[in-house]
DNA sequence: ATGACATATGTCAACGATGACATCGAATCT
DNA sequence: AGATTCGATGTCATCGTTGACATATGTCAT
């Protein structure tokens, strides 16, 4: 099979015996065309397949491309996934097309694919910084004008735009809730690396609890891992401590997954928990999952409002918006501290 | 603030005091360049901070662009959202950048997208179509050469390559399993419109699996819903009838989340159940449900193997690859048929 | 010294589309 | 009738980059 040469204005134009200028109005609806010439050109457009190659008609027109690049760290996590549709439901309003490409948590990878957006010349930039990153190769794209906002954590040597969760709030109001049904040794089950912003802010907010309830810290009741796994491994680690935790706080969703499973597997239904972010059967868990739920469609669709303020000139400074959370009650929250 | 043009090929040469080729070269690292030269345009390029222009650059060297255009019905879904990691670390590794867009299930959304990758000139286009789709529009891109594989779902009114779950097989076995432990009623779950063809074919393979055991097909022990609650209802609805089933088969994750929600409110833990996609938490659940399991991840790594032969040149006619799915046995498949 | 050749760079056109401006005939006005 | 306006279309240059080809040095063998 021949690789066939996809067709230009100018074969639609030849086709019609017109000039490519001609069809360009006809596509643009711009300025005067005769109906009957308009409508050869349409029939000619559709005999030959005609696409119109926007790479061409961008970079004539000096526009950026009405594409906005979204770099998340994970296709797979819901969390990011729903993030990433609030965001679509609302630039697609706008005509944008929306772009994602994954990081998989890596600074490389992200710093390539925000390289691959800027030389497409996207309208706009939002990032779900990857753990490691550096955002100062972004000043002057921000500089340039172009909008970058930031999704979930916030840049990193960057002053820009960013949304994120109530995270040191709602830890806080998660733990202060198990500290409320009496527990005074609650484990805390993070993520990794604990220098992660939200893992960072949701740790403080476990803190913020401790302490207003006149609590006391005990190192030995932290412990964190990387994937679900991991979690439960740490949640064993807990559990098998000579004084244990009689609650739980699991930082995300991942590691409230494994915090669970790892409490099924031991057969143990008298470990109070409480995670972060919602899981989509916290309900039908024995005991149903008490969270604190985050609304990752909320955060994506106001990073998106944010982003089409941007773009109509908004030229205020660099503002971060807090996300709430909502706390969700269970069961598993409300449990009684185990008596000895 | 100014809305700066972002710097050129020819500001980088100005900048030196060459010209834009001269520039180009060294990007490019193509054709002789003085180690004194190359080092200072590498320099001005870091102290503009230029970035090349991939839509100038595409359009002159007649190439596609070096992105894959994927569309899928939801980001949200856990199944699609594996599916594109699966894809993305195998088009990576070849260089090749991965956007990826939402079509919300529309066949206009699906096809606007689509247009817009086109007109992007990506090189190859991955499509899980949405449920109304029709691909005939693609011929012409088809013909021209340009790779198209369709994941999970195959292309309407195309020949086209595609890569599904082995859906009728595994359905067949779920039930088949089911059947095995002493159901005779056995439910049927799926999702809507009963013409999508993931739903069509898991309902052959539940139609199989009665006839191979010489079970009677009964039309009222089928129901339908478009999303997780309408599968619970569809799974009350099921309860309460007469002559009720021992057993229920879910077509889909959301419809194995219906039926366990509405199970577990309903209170009834002796109703046998078998899945059709794995649930994060499955194994925790009460009791464990059982599942077909497809693997995303490989449909995704498989159809991204496809896409790349074709780019390579391969041009054999359209194939079809069909994906095994594997029983995972956890309890809830296992439960005797309730003694009336 | 003279070509032959390699090295380092420049010139020009082209990719596909469109903005600025020009042209040309027909209709309208004075 | 001649001037004016408008409608319909064409011409040309340009966006940023690179392929094809040209030029200008310097090196080296004869």
């Amino acid at each position: 099979m021949v690789e066939m040469r996809r067709p230009t204005m100018a074969d639609v134009a030849r086709e019609v015996g017109v000039t490519a200028k001609t069809v360009s109005r006809v596509l643009n609806d711009e300025g005067p065309v005769a109906a009957e010439t308009r409508e050869r050109v349409l029939q000619a457009v559709r005999k030959l397949g005609y696409q119109p190659n926007l790479m061409a008609r961008n970079m004539r027109v000096g526009a950026r491309d009405a594409a906005i690049g979204l770099v998340i760290p994970e296709m797979g996590n819901p969390f990011f996934g729903t993030l990433a549709g609030g965001i679509e439901n609302t630039v697609r309003a706008r005509g944008l097309t929306l772009i994602v490409g994954s990081s998989s948590e890596t600074a490389e990878l992200e710093q390539s694919l925000i390289a691959a957006f800027l030389a497409r010349r996207v309208s706009a930039l939002m990032v779900v910084p990857s753990a490691a990153g550096d955002h100062r190769h972004l000043r002057g794209e921000r500089a340039a004008g172009l909008p970058i906002v930031f999704l979930d954590r916030p840049a990193v040597g960057l002053t820009a735009d960013c949304v994120v969760s109530a995270n040191r709030e709602g830890a806080a109001a998660g733990v202060g809730h198990l500290i409320g049904h009496g527990h005074r040794r609650v484990g805390f089950v993070g993520d990794l690396p604990a220098t992660l912003y939200t893992r960072r802010e949701r740790f403080q907010g476990y803190r913020d609890a401790l302490e207003r309830s006149g609590l006391p810290f005990d190192r030995a009741l932290v412990e964190s891992g990387h994937d679900q796994d991991a979690a439960s491994a740490a949640t064993l680690r807990l559990l098998a401590l000579d004084d244990p935790p009689t609650a739980l706080f699991a930082a995300n969703n991942l590691a409230s997954m494994g915090v669970v499973v790892a409490l099924a597997r031991a057969g143990r239904k008298d470990v109070a928990v409480v995670g972060y972010d919602d899981l989509p059967l916290a309900e039908v868990l024995d005991p149903p999952l008490t969270v604190v739920a985050q609304d990752p469609a909320a955060i994506g669709g106001a990073a998106a409002d944010l982003v089409l303020a941007r773009l109509d000139g908004d030229r205020s400074k660099a503002r971060r918006t807090l996300v709430p959370t909502r706390l969700i009650v269970r069961g598993s929250g409300e449990l009684p501290p185990l008596r000895p």
